[in-house]
DNA sequence: TTTCCGGGTTCCACGGAAACG
DNA sequence: CCGTTTCCGTGGAACCCGGAA
């Protein structure tokens, strides 16, 4: 009990069994007579006993523990997202623990101290990464799930394919007769993963006989601010603009706010449809019409892939596809 | 390099070094010649090595990590909270790991697994806890903070006077004439946290010479939801209602819009204020007149506390009050 | 129950090179 | 000029706590 701290042989000695007793106790209870479970429990709790997750990994050789990297944390859908994830781990008897990363460097080093805390497998967002997260990932043969990605995944990824939503939330406007139809995107650290909805906007309007040159670029930085910013460019450049595909659904509240203050009809004169089902998106008035990414889904089954290859099962499949509904609203 | 793990011994055969100079080179850079360091570095990056935190943290009896349980990531109040705690982990040459703990039972298991992996101090939201998590981080002689807190705390803490922020807010409120201010509290498992505002609210109203006959439950679950629930509730008991605290931006947002389908003006007829300066208070329209923490701030405190009770200095205060400020935006 | 082992760190001893008398 | 002191980079041994046989 030096230095203050309490060992596994502290509790043995107080509970008057072996040290070898008190990890079964903990690690194999059945091993363990339950009078004689229940003692050594009772003695830990009393000397605030917790059992030392470092050295056990390092005997055991397994940490049953996964890492996330998560390079936000500021909207309802991720959070969603985490629940999805916080789900699964218990289910399966796993801890989970998260790490802030924001843009790549940031993810990096996390995934640094996650493989140096060697957990047992990673989940990320996004199939963009720092070159030598890809490699070290590689080389140390750590689990790792790419979430909202389906394409370009290093090991087994987990999404929906936001192409074919951007498709069909153009499918949707044309539908109601729009033909100036905007996208607005993001820039920034987090582009890559918005980029791809680019050209199947330019595809998906040309095969209606549209014309798609209304693509807008905002900073990812901006939060709600980016949507007034964004509808204003675009009226700039087409006033007959009449509707706007939003990344995200706080931008297209912004935008839906915006419009507001300038006594612009929505839908009426722009139908304006949003991106990931936020909390915002059914209270405000008008409701936004949305894509909803079932994030609970994509937590769990990113979690539920590592658990799977821990256990040596078949790899399963490398890729799942946890669909999309588009939620249809009155702003569009 | 069994089971495919490589080891520091690996990486010192590697490039012609003894272990003791690999781990030199990590820890003590200043110790280890330049070119000898670069090139372990270098073989490292090579062979995918990682030093393993958990041996190290075993051998060192020092992690480098603090821990944080936090309850939830869904609003961007937290969002910068999280920043400021990165912010100073970063600063200090410490890692950040979160768990995710909704509610008391959570709590307890997150800290028992953060007390487990040996962090080097806990950040905690709020001063309610179960009974164990308290006893098991005494025990342990764990560094706390408590933070979003000023009371009550097992060891350290860091947050602003809600009881005080209640009080101003009544006032600004009384300031504009309004007889009539209710004040909605969160209920469940976060009701602590809400419930001394009660008594703030009472004193003032009284010392003013109001009836403070208004206050009004919600579930904590219920997101933008409740907010027209509660103002639907206050309308029924008291029709000539003139004004609404509420416990956060988004309970705020709920219930303007609630008025604006109801054709109730804003602050015309009611007066409403938010809590939390969420991003969607300095966008909606009204903008919410709102109680601004200091998000990162507490953060930022809570970190600092743990490193420099780490790094042995006097124990500072055992409390920083960071403040609080109001900001006063169209809605009150 | 005992013993050994996992991967790394602390502490200290060692030895070569530069600086000094 | 050579022997000695000092400094600094490097390596050896014991040990951290718990798991498996």
């Amino acid at each position: 009990m030096r230095n203050g701290r309490i060992t596994m042989g502290d509790v043995a000695r107080a509970a008057g069994v072996s040290p070898m007793t008190v990890s079964n106790a903990y690690r194999y209870p059945e091993r363990v007579q339950d009078a004689t479970r229940r003692r050594i429990l009772e003695v830990a709790a009393d000397l605030g006993y917790v059992p030392n997750l470092a050295a056990g990994s390092l005997a055991a050789g397994q940490s049953r523990v996964i890492g996330g990297a998560i390079p936000s944390m500021r909207n309802s859908s991720f959070y969603r997202y985490i629940l999805g994830m916080q789900h699964a781990v218990a289910e399966a008897g796993y801890k989970l623990v998260l790490m802030l990363a924001e843009g790549i460097e940031q993810e990096r080093q996390a995934v640094q101290t996650l493989v140096g805390l060697r957990v047992e497998g990673i989940v990320l967002v996004g199939n963009e990464h720092h070159s030598d997260t890809a490699s070290l990932l590689s080389k140390t043969a750590t689990p790792v799930v790419e979430s909202w990605a389906l394409e370009d995944a290093m090991d087994m990824c987990v999404g929906y394919d936001t192409a074919e939503a951007t498709r069909a939330m153009v499918r949707l406007h044309a539908s109601h007769g729009r033909r100036r139809i905007a996208l607005i995107v993001y820039e920034g650290a987090v582009s890559r993963r918005f980029k791809m909805r680019i050209p199947a906007y330019e595809q998906q309007m040309r095969a209606l006989g549209l014309t798609p040159d209304l693509v807008q670029h905002v900073q990812e930085t901006d939060g709600f601010g980016a949507g007034p910013r964004a509808l204003d460019a675009l009226l700039q450049r087409a006033p007959d603009l009449d509707a706007v595909i939003c990344p995200t659904d706080i931008i297209a509240a912004g935008a839906v706010f915006e419009c507001g203050r300038r006594g612009i009809d929505v839908p009426g004169r722009i139908a304006v449809s949003g991106w990931g089902d936020y909390e915002i998106a059914s209270e405000m008035t008008p409701g936004l019409t949305t894509i909803q990414p079932n994030a609970w889904e994509i937590g769990e089954a990113a979690i539920r892939m590592i658990v799977q290859r821990q256990r040596g099962r078949p790899p399963a499949e490398p890729a799942t596809d946890t669909g999309f509904d588009i939620l249809r609203r009155a702003s569009a």
